[in-house]
DNA sequence: GAATTAAACTTGCAAAAAACAAGTAATTAT
DNA sequence: ATAATTACTTGTTTTTTGCAAGTTTAATTC
């Protein structure tokens, strides 16, 4: 759970970024939405990391109460819900690729591809303006 | 603690980062060291967030293993240990940037100095440098 | 130079959260 | 109508955290 009680959050920006996403789960949950192009429940416990069913819709409720992400019922198969990154969530993209960058930079077995890294570096308004047309056509 | 055992948390980049430094204790001793200054495990624990002492010392040392953080005897006061960032460590500038740029549009009781969000959209890099500059300076 | 104090932890225990396994409810397909 | 999907919830065990107190080494103070 990303702390909600106790002491207020806000004011410090990375204490409030923590309290609002600051987890594992919810970064990899991020992660499925913003680049893997994963929207269903089903799709982010089969992305095989291991997280547990009652953790998942734990963390989902709580990026949905925070405003990152939004619900919907899918239309043609009304049993599934479809999850999306807000305009917010969309926000963390620039802090997604700098972690990226980050790990590419630092781990040895990056599964990183190397043209992703390259334009990462050289054209980086190019490939966020790449992958928010992907976000917003799907 | 920050998984160690288990899976293999390499390869993805986002996984990666989160079993380097991913939990908020973790974040908030990278933001004492990187931006205010402070070097020593008592700063560390006055620094007011509530961290309790086990959690501190574990995460000190879990974050010097994954080569973030390293340590060293202060030379005057040997009794006391100075902590500080590796190039490695250094090197999450950049996206703890990121976290702060988000933070401060999206909270509303952001403490970030309105100067400070200025120049981190208009001139990102001479901000950086500057910050750069303080780090190695102190 | 002996006794406090300071600094950085460690240890033990209770409370909270996560992981695991199983079950339920609402569709949808057969 | 029956079985299978999908998205959860519930109960229990295990792990982690939070809290309080204790230990160790070095530095002051008396």
């Amino acid at each position: 759970m990303v702390d909600k009680k106790k002491q207020n959050w806000a004011g410090c920006p990375i204490r409030f970024g923590m309290s609002q996403f600051g987890d594992k789960w919810s970064f990899l949950i991020i992660r499925d939405l913003m680049f893997k192009g994963r929207k269903y429940y089903s799709e982010f416990l089969e992305a095989g990391e291991g997280i547990s069913t009652n953790i998942l819709a734990s963390r989902l409720a709580d990026l949905e109460h925070n405003g990152i992400v939004s619900k919907r019922q899918d239309a043609v198969k009304r049993s599934k819900n479809i999850y999306s990154l807000t305009e917010k969530g969309i926000a963390l993209m620039p802090m997604m690729l700098a972690m990226i960058d980050w790990a590419e930079r630092y781990d040895d077995q990056t599964e990183v591809p190397a043209e992703f890294a390259r334009k990462l570096r050289q054209t980086p308004e190019a490939l966020q303006k790449e992958l928010l047309n992907l976000l917003e056509n799907n």
